[in-house]
RNA sequence: GCCGAAGUAGCUCAGUUGGCCAGAGCAGCUGAUUUGUAAUCUGCAGGUCAAGGGUUCGAAUCCCUUCUUCGGCUCCA
């Protein structure tokens, strides 16, 4: 008998050679019908694979995870069950789960397409395929054996994958008749795959490389259920209302031109306001946290690329450089603010009494992006970035980092960016060729970026080899509304810009010191954090952002003197006020303007202008009543300071 | 850049075995109405069917090229 533990610390003993799936049964049946994976001391496995020894277990049901994950992988094992059924000698790629739902990366071979039109047979043969019940079984075996499998049937992707893997660790799983190399876990049978969708179709280079083949990558989704495929549709409807590039049409915030340039976005008069207002807020909030604030050209000769590095790094994917006609002199369309910042820097000299200095800029940036990649607001070829850079002492790099820390989640908070995930960039200890600096330095900065972030008590992630070129960095991400993860702000460390550019200071002993850089942005790039925030808030922004915080409804054009004195009224108390001089019923004024999302609609008729009052509607939440103008003016302004408060 | 899909009025869309002069709703402009908390009524105007070329007696519709957009891949200093 073994001894297995469950969750909340009860024991129970079981033959030995159980299987979780089998407890899940002991337990209830219902249970064992809604459990999809199970996890055995700490390790993730099939609810099927026997139990040898002691052991915790939790199992795991469709809310968690690791269930879902399971379901899935067995989903795009069963999407290649179908391709091989309907397709005789198409070969597979690797077939993950994903975050949500799964796909399976194909070669269908010479000369064979893969259409939208066919998604449906596939999801129909699918159907047909889960719903015989197939019993799904692994096997363990040896490299070679794996080898012989693959190589008779004529798939090289595996072969190439099981070329990699170590003798000892190789795993099939088989349900029907298709086998496929995986390392699992996966659901016991097929059963319970009922709902079924595939959702869009893509080309995806061969292990993520643009010069080997281009495979044709399925994705799908499949529930246990219609009813969840359902919601999980009418979900997706309601990410599409909130994406960026629609709304910043509706609400006239920006657009773009193909006879101004791909990437290049064209901010419209509200979105401009939109933007403006964000950056006056930062400026006024970078002042009073010691910030000086600073302008430099939108190019930079090609020199000065070439010292700071980037032009070896990035050059050859770069607009093309800019030359003089008489000189022939070279510029390069400025890619990002720091050398110029650098060059700020040396202008005048520096003791250690006046570090730390923190320079900042919105500076507006041009990077070549490849035209398949452009997407809104959130990837552009031209972009404002809210740019500072931090030049310190090596004994104050921990505090500024902490405090750049303090400010990203202080803004974040202003903009009620509530869920945002922090991931560590390192080096990737494998290949340090990619990068420059010495050892020495990348540990120094690796270690000043964990320790900061353990201290301001932030849950991180660790991503080795995604650092800058130039050194490690904390980012901030926030996703959009279809669920896509975008980086906003960024702290990065830096030793090698002040080796580059002979950055100095006075030491109190008497000598030449180099002080440390932190490149950080906080919005990250004005354009894209717009469109994040455009998506959080499906539109609805903080009312101390929003374009318009109030419009003056008027019931009838009789009405429209008293609602121009409640106009001025209101602009000259700074609050940002339209009216609506229309001749239309009120109904249709309310229901315009509600659609437009300006917070708070004023409706005055006879009675308001009789009484000096307004009668308040805020957006989205009806009617609030009757108020004077002084009540409503203070109303919006403690609004306001409490949005922004810190 | 690569793979796949798409492009009809400012917006959302209808219009495929190729056949009068390309339609609707919303938005816009007229006029009437003077309205009390999510759509008042009338009339008008609005399109080289993304652009260019081809097939055909005839093309929004079929073919080719280009541009743009969408979903991915790759990249992101």
């Amino acid at each position: 008998m073994i001894r297995i533990t469950f969750p909340d610390g009860s024991v129970r003993e079981f033959e030995k050679g159980v299987s979780s799936y089998d407890i899940a049964m002991s337990i209830s049946p219902r249970l064992a019908a809604e459990v999809f994976a199970a996890t055995v001391n700490g390790e993730i496995t099939d609810l099927s694979r026997p139990i040898a020894t002691d052991a915790t277990l939790k199992l795991h049901k469709w809310d968690d995870a690791e269930a879902r994950h399971a379901f899935w992988h067995t989903s795009a094992h069963l999407m290649a069950e179908a391709l091989e059924a309907l397709y005789p000698g198409m070969k597979f790629g690797i077939g993950p789960a994903i975050e949500s739902g799964f796909y399976y990366d194909v070669d269908p071979g010479e000369g064979r397409v893969i259409t939208d039109s066919d998604l449906v047979l596939i999801e129909a043969k699918m159907k047909e395929l889960a719903s015989n019940n197939l019993k799904i079984t692994r096997r363990e075996v040896s490299k070679n054996e794996a080898l012989d499998y693959f190589s008779k049937k004529g798939d090289e992707y595996k072969l190439e994958l099981i070329s990699e893997l170590e003798d000892g660790t190789i795993t099939l799983y088989t349900q029907g008749n298709f086998t496929d190399l995986c390392r699992g876990p996966h659901l016991p049978d097929t059963s319970n795959i009922k709902a079924i969708k595939l959702t869009s179709l893509a080309g995806a280079y061969w292990r993520g490389d643009e010069k080997r083949k281009m495979l044709t990558r399925i994705y799908g989704i499949t529930f246990p259920k219609q009813k969840l495929l359902d919601e999980y549709m009418v979900l997706l409807e309601e990410a599409r209302k909130r994406d960026h590039r629609r709304l910043g049409k509706e609400l006239e915030l920006f657009t773009f031109s193909p006879k101004v340039g791909l990437g290049l976005p064209l901010w419209l008069p509200k979105g401009a306001d939109l933007k403006q207002r964000l950056i006056d807020f930062m400026t006024k909030v970078l002042r009073k946290r010691g910030y000086t604030m600073v302008s430099t050209p939108h190019i930079g000769n090609v020199n000065l690329y070439k010292t700071s590095g980037h032009y070896e790094k990035y050059g050859a994917d770069s607009f093309r450089p800019i030359t003089t006609p008489q000189e022939g002199e070279v510029f390069m369309l400025k890619p990002m603010n720091c050398p110029h910042h650098c060059e700020l820097y040396n202008a005048t000299p520096h003791s250690y009494k006046d570090l730390p200095l923190r320079m900042a800029e919105f500076g507006t940036v041009y990077r070549y992006e490849q035209s398949g990649e452009l997407h809104g607001l959130t990837r552009v070829r031209s972009f404002t970035q809210d740019d500072a850079h931090h030049y310190c002492r090596p004994d104050q790099l921990l505090e500024e980092f902490m405090s750049i820390i303090d400010l990203v989640q202080y803004i974040f908070k202003v903009a009620d960016f509530n869920e945002y995930t922090a991931q560590i960039s390192l080096r990737d200890p494998e290949n340090k060729e990619k990068y420059i600096g010495t050892d020495e330095n990348w540990e120094k900065a690796e270690s000043a970026i964990i320790e900061a972030a353990k201290l301001k008590g932030l849950i991180t992630t660790v991503a080795l080899g995604e650092a800058a070129f130039y050194g490690p960095k904390l980012d901030f991400m926030v996703r959009d509304a279809i669920g896509r993860k975008w980086q906003l702000g960024t702290i990065q460390v830096d030793y090698n810009l002040p080796e580059r550019f002979e950055l100095t200071y006075m030491g109190s002993d008497n000598q030449k010191h180099q002080p440390v850089m932190i490149h950080r942005a906080i919005f990250g790039s004005m354009e894209r954090f717009v469109a994040v925030l455009i998506e959080n808030t499906a539109g609805k922004f903080p009312l101390w952002l929003t374009p318009d915080q109030a419009i003056i409804l008027p019931i009838s054009e009789k009405f429209n003197d008293y609602a121009k004195n409640v106009l001025n009224l209101l602009n000259n108390s700074d609050i940002r006020t339209l009216i609506d001089e229309r001749n239309e019923k009120i109904g249709k004024k309310i229901r315009d303007n509600e659609l437009k999302r300006i917070p708070y609609l004023l409706i005055i008729g006879e009675k308001e202008a009789e009484s000096n009052t307004v009668s308040v509607r805020r957006q989205g939440e009806g009617d609030k009543g009757v108020m004077t103008i002084e009540e409503f003016i203070a109303l919006i302004k403690a609004e306001v300071a409490a949005e922004i408060e810190n």
